[in-house]
RNA sequence: GGCCCCGUCGUCUAGCGGCCUAGGAUACUGGGUUUUCAUCCCAGAGAUCGGGGGUUCGAAUCCCCCCGGGGUCACCA
């Protein structure tokens, strides 16, 4: 049988960094077994759906280049991929559920729900539901929910492809609700259904499901369907070890591709989250991936998301790509002109760890003006000294009839002999003329970049400066 | 609190009974290259493998107990 996984994302909210976590995992099986990988939109709450967000989900997988096979509007054979248009096949499968006896129709009110569990809980007991309907025969219709009928004794247990055995007391699992009184179904009604009627062969998800994992199974064993494979990701984490969150960590893809995190990085970083390559290596492709993926090399702590080895890795695809390439990527992170970013980038693109920087790093060289500080330069010399010195860089400069970096440092050097300066006063002093910071690319590189008018203008400006 | 999962440097991890006086990466510190920053190179510090019992000639690796962390207990997914 050809393997067959799925991504099911929540379309309520901003696309989440777990989803492309779960995908990657997903997709990269997916791919090494030849088999195909589905998106279906789980859109069965209606209470919390957001407008553009499934859009968003989409456009951030696109942008990571987790490409699915089948759904959401994709074609296939066992569409459509949207539950709320599938509504029908919910409520026929629950129908029969209660008929076979493995499920019943339950009419207490909320009300009597949440007083229910209040009482449990001030008496300390673990909430669930009473069963109050479950001898009932009632009829479908408003106001009326299907709950599971789980069995009072045994157990439930299923193999974990990374965990192993897993055994719960049935006692402990509640009557689940399975449709809900608008006659939608719940999470575990409508994910079972379809990963039977889609095929799904291997249900790769987060450790959070871990615990609903036997309601799951039940409803397997009620319908009479073959369980497929399950595997429980690690959690991603906050830095103090809870359920990574949007509070206290960034958790929207969107916001990444914002940043400039490129998405193979992202991708890469992802990937050594609770699993590692043979060999102790840590920056490899999406095709390395795919070609080494192991269940077995799956591990089972939930990692913490760690922004800084992130921005590490980040820096390092920067570093490696070509200068072309960077160029395109950078277009949308700056109004700088293509021909002028090609021209910089030399300059930066060692220093950028996220494409968003390369503005801050290189606005200097494109401003009409800047205002240099220089009171904490090169402290030895009085402004009156530093500002003649300024125009000495000036002369040289002048007599230069060539633009390049040769040309900059010779002239640089014959003011510094005529000057008697060091060589780190006299650059440092030029530097904060030219750019305004006392951090840059090297000088004669940056001073080729910003041009020969703009930089006699801005040493003059400085010299002026310095002597007011 | 019940149930379930997990527990190796701050962080990500290698390790699946002897090759471990525990390896790599990141972050940190120092040094080198250098006109500043960054890159790059070298070095250092950093984990008695959560704790305690076993099993074994031998345990980070197997077993038990304890402790700690997390997840989950909705007409949300």
């Amino acid at each position: 049988m050809s393997v067959r996984v799925r991504i099911a994302p929540s379309p309520t909210g901003e696309p989440h960094i777990g989803t492309a976590y779960t995908a990657l995992f997903n997709f990269a099986f997916a791919k090494q077994e030849k088999g195909k990988f589905i998106l279906r939109i789980e859109d069965t709450d209606q209470t919390r759906l957001v407008q553009d967000a499934e859009k968003k989900i989409i456009e951030a997988l696109k942008w990571l280049g987790l490409s699915w096979d089948e759904g959401p509007d994709v074609g296939g054979p066992r569409g459509p991929y949207r539950q709320t248009e599938r509504l029908e096949t919910y409520q026929e499968y629950a129908r029969e559920l209660v008929n076979a006896g493995k499920a019943y129709f339950c009419d207490c009110s909320p009300e009597r729900l949440k007083r229910l569990r209040d009482e449990q809980q001030s008496r300390k007991e673990v909430p669930r539901y009473d069963g109050k309907c479950r001898a009932r025969i009632l009829k479908e219709g408003p106001n009326i929910v299907a709950r599971l009928s789980v069995p009072e004794e045994g157990v439930t247990s299923f193999r974990d492809q990374v965990r192993g055995e897993i055994t719960f007391q049935n006692k402990d699992i509640d009557d689940t609700i399975i449709l809900k009184s608008d006659k939608f179904p719940t999470y575990h009604l409508a994910s079972v259904v379809d990963d039977h009627i889609m095929e799904i062969t291997h249900v790769i998800r987060a450790e959070e499901w871990l615990s609903s994992t036997p309601k799951h199974v039940l409803l397997y064993q009620a319908f009479g369907w073959e369980l497929p494979t399950f595997v429980h990701l690690p959690l991603l984490r906050n830095p103090d070890r809870s359920k990574i969150s949007k509070r206290k960590n960034p958790i929207s893809l969107t916001w990444y591709r914002e940043q400039g995190y490129l998405p193979e990085a992202l991708l890469n970083y992802l990937a050594t989250m609770g699993w590692s390559m043979p060999g102790d290596k840590e920056i490899f492709t999406l095709e390395e991936f795919i070609k080494n993926f192991d269940f077995g090399r799956i591990d089972t702590t939930g990692p913490i998301f760690d922004t800084q080895k992130l921005d590490w890795m980040n820096g390092e695809y920067i570093r490696k790509m070509s200068y072309g390439e960077l160029v395109q990527r950078l277009k949308e992170f700056t109004k700088v002109k293509k021909e002028d970013i090609a021209r910089v980038l030399p300059l930066v693109k060692e220093r950028m760890k996220k494409l968003s920087e390369f503005d801050g790093l290189t606005s200097f060289i494109f401003k009409e003006e800047i205002s240099p500080e220089f009171s904490e330069i090169v402290k030895n010399y009085a402004n009156k000294v530093k500002a003649e010195a300024l125009e000495r860089v000036v002369e040289a400069l002048q007599k230069t009839a060539d633009w390049n970096t040769h040309s900059i440092e010779k002239a640089l050097e014959s003011a510094r002999e005529k000057l008697k300066w060091s060589k780190s006063d006299l650059y440092m002093l030029t530097r904060v003329a030219i750019s305004g910071s006392s951090t840059t690319p090297p000088l004669f590189e940056t001073m080729e970049a910003v041009g020969r008018d703009k930089v006699i203008d801005r040493l003059r400006g400085g010299s002026r400066r310095l002597l007011k």
